[in-house]
DNA sequence: CTCTAATACTAGGACATCCGATTAATTGAC
DNA sequence: GTCAATTAATCGGATGTCCTAGTATTAGAG
């Protein structure tokens, strides 16, 4: 995940700390006369290596309460809602994910028993999804949990946050997110 | 992949784009009482909507050549090595992947013949991975379309972009990324 | 009202990732 | 030197994601 590099091993005694990988890419980038396009190479390098940091922390504080981080989503997504219940497709759409993903997690969300399949009162191609009692419950503790040891402090000065917040909105907006 | 929202829709006529969804995520954490962890959480929310925007750009590029990101990554990182080969372990420390997912993608790159695997000369428990000559071929036609298509204009401004890079960088080093 | 087009979901398959367990080979301690 | 601990790979299994159908059901055109 995180492409080339060269964990500069040469250094001093016990093999000190690797040289960041993104810095050493970059290098090779421009080296190879393609210094246009480090940058953006460097950014996105930067961002595949940093969700697959940030989503270990979550899946990590998630696991005791057995659901991953694709299946606390959809919980949050019911729990937020006015009626505790949405349709599949809506899932998909808030979320972005495709609708065999949905059907994927709400599969093993109700074989956990955390929400509950429906017919859609007015639509009967429709399924609405249903949070249960526990699962309303699973997703209070869970939020609970990730705020205080993820949310509250996940790695970035408040400043920085900001920051990253603010640009990786212009990314999405510039991809049509919203 | 992005959390809880509400696609505001009521606005005017023909359904107008929905509000930004971290946006209402981040509202509705704080009329819970959580507005310490509202930061964070957007902050990470967007990590994950962005990664799985990037790496949509990226595959979709990768695509016409047959390779995953994943396998891109593999390849890249042969290709800029001294001898155009490595021992499976070393691609996983540099990629930071579990080994099962280094065997999986040399798996399909050499069924592919884009690689080929070796025994390692000193060590016999190792194996070392080779490029192939039509797997440097493809790594530099990949780059070539790659750097063009997406690196060279990421949808971020330069100063975003550097900034993106500097912020993510603080994060993973506090993470023991480097 | 009827028939085609669009929509909602599920099924099955391809990939990628991680984990735990297993096999083979190398290291290090006594 | 010999044996336990460590290290390198692979296998099988669980998840998650997307894609391509395929089945219902609803909507819209005529």
């Amino acid at each position: 995940m995180v492409l080339m590099t060269q964990r500069t091993t040469h250094g001093s005694a016990e093999g000190r700390l690797a040289a960041d990988p993104i810095a050493e890419a970059t290098r090779h980038w421009q080296d190879r006369g393609w210094a246009e396009a480090a940058p953006g190479m460097a950014a996105i390098t930067s961002l595949m290596r940093a969700h697959q940091i940030a989503l270990a922390r979550v899946e990590s504080v998630l696991k005791p309460f057995g659901i991953s981080f694709a299946r606390y989503e959809v919980l949050m997504l019911l729990h937020l809602s006015r009626r505790g219940s949405l349709p599949m497709r809506t899932i998909g759409s808030r979320l972005q994910v495709h609708q065999t993903s949905v059907t994927n997690a709400v599969d093993r969300l109700e074989a956990a028993k955390l929400v509950r399949r429906t017919p859609h009162p007015e639509d009967r191609r429709a399924t609405l999804v249903e949070l249960t009692a526990s699962g309303r419950r699973l997703a209070e503790r869970a939020t609970a949990d990730l705020n205080e040891q993820v949310f509250s402090d996940p790695g970035l000065s408040p400043r920085a946050v900001t920051s990253l917040v603010q640009i990786l909105g212009q990314l999405r907006h510039a991809s049509g997110d919203f």
